[in-house]
Order: C-alpha cells, then sequence, then structure tokens
DNA sequence: GCGACAG
DNA sequence: ATCTTGTCGC
C-alpha cells in the first residue's frame, strides 16, 4: 500500500506550513467510503537517546477486532517535533511500514489530531490525503480549542471549539474517565467517527498479563 | 511580551 | 514521546 500523493518531505518549517495550507483543500469532511471491513490502528515510538523512530499498523478484521496484519518500521527522524507539524515527523516512518503492509485497510484511527489543527491539516488528514482512504484524528490531549467537560459517562461528546468553529469533539471512552479528542481526519464526518471509536474502544481489549514489548534498535539490554 | 503547544 | 514519584479509587 503506497501513497497516491507523493510530496518531498525534506522541508523547511515555513515550506511544510504552506504545504498543509495547499493541501488541506483536498480534505474531504463527509462520509465517503463503501463497507468498511477492515480498520487500522497506527502508531510511532521513539527512542530519544538515538533519534530513531518506529512506526506501527496494526490491521483488525472490522466486525471480529482480530488481528489480520502487523508490520513496524524503523526510521531515523529527520524533522523535529514541533507542535502543528508534528506529520512531517512521524509520516515518513508510517509510510514505509504501509509499504509492507499486504492488507490494505479501508479505516485508519490515528494517534494525532485530525480537522482540529491550526491549520485544519493534522496528521490524521494528512495521512488520508496522501493515501485517499478515510482516517479518524484521535489525540490524548488536544492541540487547540475549547470546550466544555462533556457528562462523565462512556459515549458522552462536547463539541471542541476554535474561532467559532467546531474542530472536533471530546468523546468519553470510558465512564468516569478523561475525554479523548476526536476529530476528522479525511472522508469521513465527525459524527461516524465518534461511532467507530466507540465501537472500537471497549470492545478490544488486552489480556490483563500482556506486556508489550519492543525489539530493542540497538540491543542494549542484551549486550 | 507571555503563555500554550498533537507526540 | 519518555521518565519517575506520589496519590487516589475500587
Amino acid at each position: 500500500m503506497n501513497p497516491k500523493i507523493n510530496h518531498s518531505w525534506n522541508l523547511t518549517e515555513l515550506q511544510a506550513r504552506h504545504l498543509q495550507q495547499e493541501l488541506a483543500a483536498k480534505v474531504t469532511r463527509e462520509d465517503q467510503f463503501e463497507e468498511i471491513q477492515r480498520v487500522a490502528g497506527v502508531d510511532v515510538a521513539y527512542d530519544k537517546h538515538s533519534d530513531q523512530l518506529v512506526a506501527a499498523v496494526v490491521v483488525l478484521d472490522a466486525n471480529t477486532l482480530e488481528i489480520v496484519e502487523t508490520v513496524t518500521a524503523d526510521d531515523h527522524a529527520q524533522f523535529p517535533y514541533i507542535p502543528g507539524l508534528f506529520s512531517f515527523r512521524e509520516l515518513p516512518p508510517l509510510i514505509k511500514a504501509f509499504a509492507k503492509l499486504n492488507h490494505s485497510p479501508d479505516l485508519i484511527v490515528c494517534d494525532g489530531q485530525g480537522y482540529a489543527h491550526p491549520r485544519r491539516f493534522g496528521l490524521a488528514c494528512h495521512l488520508g490525503v496522501v493515501f485517499d482512504i478515510p482516517t479518524i484524528g484521535c489525540g490524548k490531549t488536544k492541540l487547540l480549542g475549547e470546550y466544555q467537560a462533556p457528562d462523565t459517562k462512556r459515549g458522552a461528546t462536547a463539541p471542541l471549539i476554535d474561532n467559532g468553529e467546531v474542530i472536533g469533539n471530546a468523546l468519553r471512552t470510558q465512564t468516569g474517565i478523561n475525554p479523548i479528542y476526536v476529530s476528522i481526519g479525511h472522508r469521513i464526518s465527525l459524527e461516524t467517527a465518534c461511532k467507530w471509536i466507540l465501537n472500537l474502544s471497549p470492545k478490544y481489549r488486552l489480556p490483563e498479563t500482556t506486556r508489550l514489548t519492543c525489539s530493542p534498535l540497538s540491543s542494549p539490554l542484551q549486550s
């Protein structure tokens, strides 16, 4: 699975901001997809001492939530972490991981904001536009926007507002737990995005004893 | 100028 | 993101 749009990632901060403004015009904020058979979750881990990144993509069967395929890819960070320019740091390794994938997902859940971004083009939008696939932005903390605390029950939402515009939703995936920030990535409405996050969040649970481990980039513990 | 600031 | 210590709730 490879990008439909291939642009340079070797950009200056200013060029990156301009590219975001250009690509933001390609974002579709309505539901635009057929049946969702496979859903992918993506994440990137860091090694702050070696400046290495490891991207992971896990594809699940949308109905049973069984794991269909898992791929990882490591890469050298070539763009600093700058709030608002997050995708220029994390997308290169993620694209490398997607290139290894044999089962293309019909929807991707991202670990970063989508439309809830200063230029309305967070990582989820960038990934969605580049692959032209439905994506959902999902953040543990917000980049910007104000909101009233939603009811404490699972499923409760409150609009996240910036400059008078609803840019996403604060959504509680568990009763009594802090909300996460859901926003449109590409080709999906905010309402549908929240339904998917709710549908996925309570059902997929790792066994209590499971501990996720990552094969070390260099093997300090084995030397 | 000061504070905020996805991961 | 990663790291670490202290605290609260079931």
